[in-house]
Formats: structure tokens, sequence, C-alpha cells
DNA sequence: TGATAATAGTTGCAAATGAAACTATATTGC
DNA sequence: GCAATATAGTTTCATTTGCAACTATTATCA
């Protein structure tokens, strides 16, 4: 390899950014996110971590913050501010939780399950299109390398 | 399907989040980024759009900001930034376009070069471990299955 | 030409984010 | 029973971002 000063260089390694794997993860991540948060904007008033709240309280009724914590990989300062503003937007509200004065159980209201209701098969029909260009085997490897990738990704 | 206060609820439906393809991308590529984020930091005080910048510039040496910004998937903002912060620590430097006094070709320093070339086998090397749990075969099936969603993504 | 529009890159400002400190309550171990 | 620790959730503050507006320069075309 040659450079402009004229200096050999002993096989200067190279990186091609479009195909390193966290590059092309974000990058698709980006878009897709982006697309989505949009879509759920305009429609609803409603940000990406108040959709994820949302969606596990719709299938979760009655968990507490930290356990929305646990099982959206958001933190807790996330979560917290999520919650402020779905109960501002009365989309959620919370009732004691007895033995512990901390803590509160998190449901989603009537109006917020009618939100909750709308955009689920919104939610299903976008990922079908980002799918819909791989066939069915495509997107089982897809799934499976998800699997992994999270859970090496995890431990690493 | 049965609520808390008595009322039956006709099918409502259900989204399963941690199944839902948004969701685990923006996880995985969380994961792996900030992984990768804090490393460039540590040992290189380097952020992602800095390292994206500099990969670029290492393999295609010239470029100006607006194609770097094509390159990378940046937006022109980021790219600037990026690049403001580089010069700054001597990473990169520029030269002018002959017949266009807006735009600059942008270069590794000799500084920027060496930081290049230690990273690259780096940034390989955490891209092997998160892969490392697949198989050859499953490593082609990834390569293609992110082009495809990649493709699909960008025209959607 | 010379006015209008396009492009390269930067800056300002408001909103989003993240880390650490903080309040309130609960648990543990002596 | 009580001091030390841990946990739930919130707030503060500094940094990062994202968008729109901006400057400077170049291209278009009437």
């Amino acid at each position: 390899m040659m450079r402009a000063d004229g200096k050999r260089l002993a096989q200067a390694p190279q990186l091609v950014l479009e195909l390193f794997l966290p590059y092309r993860l974000s990058v698709l991540s980006n878009i897709v996110s982006s697309r989505i948060a949009k879509f759920y904007e305009e429609r609803f008033q409603l940000t990406i971590p108040e959709w994820r709240v949302m969606a596990v309280l719709g299938r979760f009724p009655g968990l507490t913050a930290a356990e929305v914590t646990e099982r959206t990989a958001m933190d807790k300062v996330q979560v917290s501010r999520a919650v402020g503003r779905l109960q501002k937007t009365r989309r959620i509200e919370q009732r004691a939780v007895e033995g512990d004065r901390r803590a509160r159980h998190l449901f989603l209201t009537e109006a917020g399950h009618r939100v909750y209701v709308e955009i689920v098969p919104l939610a299903r029909d976008y990922e079908h299109k980002v799918t819909a260009t791989l066939s069915a085997g495509e997107r089982g490897q897809l799934d499976r390398l998800l699997e992994k990738l999270l859970a090496a990704a995890g431990t690493l």
C-alpha cells in the first residue's frame, strides 16, 4: 500500500464499515425504531419508552415500575419518566402495593387499554412489512439468530 | 378474557414485547453499541460517531464531510461535530477542495492513522466474539438477513 | 449577467438522556 | 429494637441529540 507521501505501509488493516456488525445493527435498528417512533408520536402522542411500558402492562397488569424495568431492558429512570408521562395523559393509573409503600402496582386505564388495543395490530403490521421480503424459513432463521445474538451479547 | 372489574373483553390482542422485532433489534443494538462505545471511550477517548468518521477516512482518504455523511448513515450535523472534535484532537486534518471553497477534503493524520490501525483488529475481535456462538452457516445467514432487512427498511 | 435556488458546513436552542445523588420505606443482622 | 444496608422510585445536573435557522459559496437559468 502506498500513501500520498510515498511511504509504504505494510498491510494496513482496513475495516469495511458497512459490513461491520455493530454498525449494521445500529443502522437497521435506527431506521426501524425511528419510523415506528414517528408513527406512535403522530397517531398517539406516545414515545417508544411509553409504548414499551404500555405494552408490558397490557400483558401483565399490575406490575410495579421495578418489574417493568426488568421486562423492558429500560433503566429505572426511563421507566419512571415514562410512567410519569403516562399518568399525566391518563393512560395508566396506580394502586397501592400492600405491605410496601414504596412501590405501586401499575395498570392501563380504560383509555390506555383502548390505545393498546388499537396499537397492537398496527405494530404487528409494521413488523410484517419489515420482514415481508423474507421467506417463512428466513423469518425462522432471523428469530433463532436474534435469540442467539441476544444471549451472547448479554454475557459478553 | 376477564378484567379486574369483571367486564369481559372480546379477544383483546396482545403483543409479546420480547418477540417484537423492533424491540429486539433495539435491545441487541444497544447492548452491542454501548459495549463498544465504552471500549472506544476508555481506550481512545473516541465516540462512536468519531470512530465512524475515522473508519471511513481510513478506507477513503480525502472524502469531504458530505461524502462521509453519505457513507455512514449519520446526518450532517453529527458528522460536522465529530469532525470538529477529531480536528481538535489532531486525529484528522483537512485540505482545500479545488474549485469549491465550501468543502474540504478530510484525512487521517499520522496519529489518527495509528489509532485507526490499532482499533481495526480490536473491532474485528469484538465482532467475532459477538458471533462466536454462531456456526459458519449461521454467520452467512445473518449476513444475508441483515442485507435484506436493511434494504427493506430503507424503502418502507 | 444577475436573481433564485441549491449545496457545504456550522451554530443555537430546546428536548432527550444518563449518571449520581436524593427521599422514603423496607430488610438485615447484631 | 436499632443501626447499617438495601430497595423503589424521583430529581438534579451536565451532556448529548435533533431540528431549524444560519453563513458562505456554487449552480441554474431567464
